[in-house]
DNA sequence: GCCGGTTTTGTAAGGACTTTAATAAACCCC
DNA sequence: GGGGTTTATTAAAGTCCTTACAAAACCGGC
């Protein structure tokens, strides 16, 4: 099953083969905008602008490559007429294989190349060994394939989550605070030995965003933050990943302007100040100093601030409009710099909803010129694996030519 | 002097005409490469990787469209054989002009298709009245027009370059708290009316930062700073202006931690607290409190100051490091998020040299994961000018298929 | 001054595409 | 079962690149 050849991305020898080959791709393209409905072969004429010859001819070589497959058992459109052969993209072509691992959790997905969820695995894992983690990992992936019916030659493209900041050369793992051990673990190396094909690692706020972007479609910046006991974010313009030097995104060493706590845990001066335990705190400060607040009535955590916030309670607002102040105040810069059209906030802090995110809206507001539509992500917990699967199949459609 | 036809961005629909399109550009581009230098026909075969026949059929379509001129009264190569046919740009197929109307000086100039600077005029402007302005603007065109001896008709591409932020779809000025008036002038419309090409106006910032990266060359992320009087940047991502919603870069408007003068004349709240007149009053104040400092010795603007520092000041070392520090604040949280591989700060206070180079380098690296190369800009006056000819090169360039 | 050597240009036949156009197939409805 | 409709199939034509060969122009030397 292989690729198409002469896969490289903009090569000027130019003969009539290439003409074939354009032709073929864009076929391909066309079937692949259709998801994982067959499409009928003349759409694929109309849609393409090319003549019924080319994309026949077209049609037959993905077909016998394993591109495509027919779909000609069908009862024919209801407008009389001969019956039209139709095609689809063939999933099993080229899956691919997807992996987080998040602050307790491994998961992995595997989607064919229709964008359809062959299988999904997570588990919960205490992460206080990094090599445990990995056998962890090596377990999560075989439960996938399995479910999904496949071996490891089969995945065509392999993308990892992890925290930290990796090496987008080597994809080895430079700095990863929240997991003691992980950057001594070849994570890549260890995968390209099991795989036959590209691997991928990847920090995971950058998967998340590029998850975020991808619902949103259409171009433009996007700056999508991950919020929980961390704090980082990751940068999509026009559907492509900024990576800069590699680290970008990296909002929770961003260092506020108030006093923080001087933790020795590897935490951004920002996580520390608004992460979800350091508002937990703040709400219990707050509390202690006012002991008619609702906040009293039982142990504090970021929910609960932000419920008795939302429900009118005084202190609460307090501290979220100081959290609020705080974050607007931290990612003012970028926002000025970057000119995003929008800040999407996910993690669990996301949680939070409305109350957390008109103070942010309204403290931006007086802080840049042109302020981004602030939301929250709609995308539930699996939103970094699906970043990784999504960036995962740009990897195989980016194998073919233009 | 048309261009070639088909100038869509990414057509699909494919027939064996665009063979012959897709070669042309890629002759066409060989021989851009060779700059303004004639380039011999059985190299651009090996450059291209064409076949003999196929460039012979390009070159004679693009020398009759105008693009290429023949050089055939040569003096052979040393080495026997036959002469051989040579061509280069005609770069009077398609000159550009730039435009900076730039704080007390408008400037235009012409470039040739080759990068060959056809004309460049300089005219000092008081510029109270943004009525006048315009008619400043019109004079240095029509000047720069007889300069390289062409008609407003022949110009093939057009950018200006003006402080504010400039809405990209319309032209218009939708901010210039610089130039009073200047945003009720549709600087766009009243050039369109006189060329008959693409006009395109930009931020000056942002097209400094162009000139910058491509001074740089090859990929990576540039987060280029403007700095004197007032304060901008422009992001500059693998060679393409990120523009954001528009106002990207708008870095003089980040606010500071310390407390910042509140003036009312358009500023932002950086420029207030470190433009050039901010540094020099701030140093004014310092010299009257230490009265040994050799600050006092005369009337003190921030090029004083940064001599005296680089002369061994400790008052005039203290408000640089002061300056430096603010500045590294101020931009840290955009150099996480972005993580460029440089900062390259140009403008009026780039002449301070390594002295405020070596302060703001030491906090960034406090502040920042990765810290990018700092450096000052070795453009001089006309970096604005250049970016502006140069995204009008690039508009002129980007009609060709690719 | 003529003759190989060398480099390059020019021209003709061959092959690979896409396109146009015309023909055949398959189905619905009446 | 015939008309209408939609689609697939096939053949001829045109355009372009390529391969291969021949011609041109210049150098150096005898």
């Amino acid at each position: 099953m292989d690729l198409p050849e002469g896969a490289m991305e903009e090569e000027h020898a130019v003969g009539t083969p290439v003409l074939r080959r354009l032709n073929t791709a864009s076929v391909l393209r066309a079937v692949r905008e259709c998801a994982p409905d067959p499409i009928r072969l003349a759409e694929l004429v109309k849609l393409t602008g090319l003549t019924r010859p080319t994309v026949g001819q077209a049609v037959e070589d993905l077909v016998e490559a394993g591109w495509l497959q027919h779909h000609h058992p069908i009862a024919a459109s209801r407008k009389g007429g001969r019956p039209a052969v139709r095609v689809s993209l063939r999933g099993r072509a080229a899956p691919v294989l997807g992996l987080d691992v998040g602050p307790h959790t491994v998961s992995a997905g595997i989607d064919d190349l229709a964008g359809r969820r062959l299988a999904a695995v997570r588990r919960s894992v205490d992460r206080n060994r990094a090599s445990r983690l990995l056998t962890v990992v090596d377990g999560v992936i075989a439960r996938a394939l399995e479910e999904a019916g496949l071996e490891a030659d089969e995945i065509a493209a392999l993308v990892v989550a992890t925290p930290g900041i990796v090496d987008a050369g080597s994809g080895r793992i430079l700095l990863a605070p929240s997991v003691p051990g992980w950057t001594s673990v070849n994570l890549s190396d260890h995968l390209r030995d099991r795989f036959r094909c590209p691997v991928r690692v990847e920090n995971d706020a950058n998967l998340a965003a590029l998850a975020v972007a991808r619902e949103r479609a259409g171009p433009g910046t996007l700056l999508a933050v991950q919020w929980g006991e961390r704090l980082g974010a990751g940068v999509v313009i026009d559907g492509r990943l900024h990576r800069g030097t590699g680290a970008a995104g990296e909002i929770g060493f961003i260092r506020p302007s108030g006093r923080v706590p001087d933790t020795d845990d590897g935490r951004g001066p920002l996580e520390r100040a608004i992460g979800a335990e350091a508002i937990a705190e703040q709400a219990r400060r707050a509390a202690g100093a006012h002991p008619e607040s609702a906040l009293g009535g039982g142990p504090i955590d970021a929910a609960a601030v932000f419920a008795a916030a939302a429900a009118g309670d005084a202190v609460a607002e307090r501290v979220v409009d100081d959290v609020a102040r705080t974050f607007a105040h931290a990612i003012a810069p970028a926002v000025l710099v970057l000119a995003p059209d929008a800040v999407v906030i996910g993690g669990g802090v996301a949680r939070a909803g409305s109350v957390l995110l008109t103070a942010i809206t309204r403290h931006l507001a007086d802080l840049t010129l042109t302020p981004p539509d602030v939301g929250i992500s709609g995308l539930a917990e699996d939103t970094i694996l699906t970043g990784a699967l999504s960036l995962a199949l740009d990897e195989v459609w980016h194998q073919l030519p233009a």
